[in-house]
DNA sequence: AAATCCGGAATGAATATTCATTCCTATCCC
DNA sequence: GGGATAGGAATGAATATTCATTCCGGATTT
């Protein structure tokens, strides 16, 4: 019965589903079965509010995606552990997946949030770099490798959760494989 | 100096830069040189300009992607076209790509709006379907690979608008190669 | 019972929409 | 032609609504 965190899980549904200037701090709270008031003794404004969330679950996906690895695997596992990594944060945190992709390039975030989006972006990139330096990944600028295969797994998540195609277990497997192919040399 | 017409390019320019909900119809009209008053003339109200946007601007990614195409010509060029021509229509358009691709599930779009952006679907899963029942593209459900495909070209044209990678013909190239190497067998 | 926490009404700023008025242009009369 | 006039277009101040934030009386904890 933490407020805080009802606060946060009902924040995040909502800024999930509308958007941030899309939803009143009073439905957060109405959500959250909280007082408006309340979320200020625990936010300093709406604008916290969103960076905290943004804050904690960038923490979560680099620790789920990108802490604990074996980083001595092969090159072709330790991909495809990241990339089945991700899947399955998306998979089992929905509302966090998309806020943070709605998110991405806010006005509304602050430094922090920013330097910690940064860090994320940077050790993928490594990987890329890795990959190239031992010539299974193309020869192209490693952000433009990030961003296919990002864009890819994100595109089909969001049509996982609107229902068009949705994702198993094998499928997931082989939307690995995909990214992969698009990328190896 | 059609006033309709300076509402719509307003209106445009700041819904992708500041998002539906963020922007005020009375900037809107600042930006367009118009009184406030005036748009109610043209719109009904906020949501009928969003959605009129929505529709003229998938009419002309319609038109500038899937018309006027060779069908007869070989798959694998069939494919290139149109991925090329997306990006083209993206590179020539930024607002309007950010526009679309942000409001693509939008709670505000009507249901002609959902229609339109269906037919467009529904028409890249018939070149998808067509490529596999030549065995040139893997089996896997259509909605699969073109999410794949339209997720990569779309996070790719994301990192050329906020200069994180910028894309030259070259690159263009490459990425469509890319695209290609996911999907086909 | 003091201190802290909480709810939700109250407040004032921001916003969408309306409407009384002005402005423009085309038509008509002299 | 030129002045008068009608009628649609445009305007932006006024209104109604929504929203973020504050405030304070009451509940809960220590």
């Amino acid at each position: 019965m933490d407020k805080r965190e009802q606060i946060m899980q009902a924040a995040l549904a909502l800024f999930a589903e509308r958007g941030y200037h899309g939803t009143p701090v009073s439905l957060i709270a109405e959500r959250a079965k909280v007082g408006s008031g309340t979320i200020y003794r625990y936010f300093k404004d709406k604008d916290d509010l969103v960076n905290t969330l943004y804050r904690h679950w960038k923490e979560v996906v680099r620790d789920e995606t990108m802490g604990c690895i074996d980083r001595d695997q092969p090159l072709r596992s330790l991909f495809r552990d990241v990339s089945i990594r991700m899947v399955r944060f998306a998979m089992q945190h929905r509302d966090a997946f998309i806020f943070l992709e709605a998110h991405h390039h806010s006005p509304y975030l602050d430094d922090a949030s920013r330097r910690l989006s940064e860090t994320i972006n940077e050790a993928f990139l490594e990987l890329i770099r890795h990959g190239q330096a031992l010539e299974f990944i193309k020869e192209a600028p490693p952000e433009l490798l990030k961003s296919a295969v990002l864009g890819m797994l994100t595109e089909m998540m969001k049509n996982h959760w609107n229902g068009t195609q949705k994702l198993t277990e094998a499928l997931i497997l082989k939307v690995e494989e995909m990214a992969w192919q698009a990328i190896r040399r």
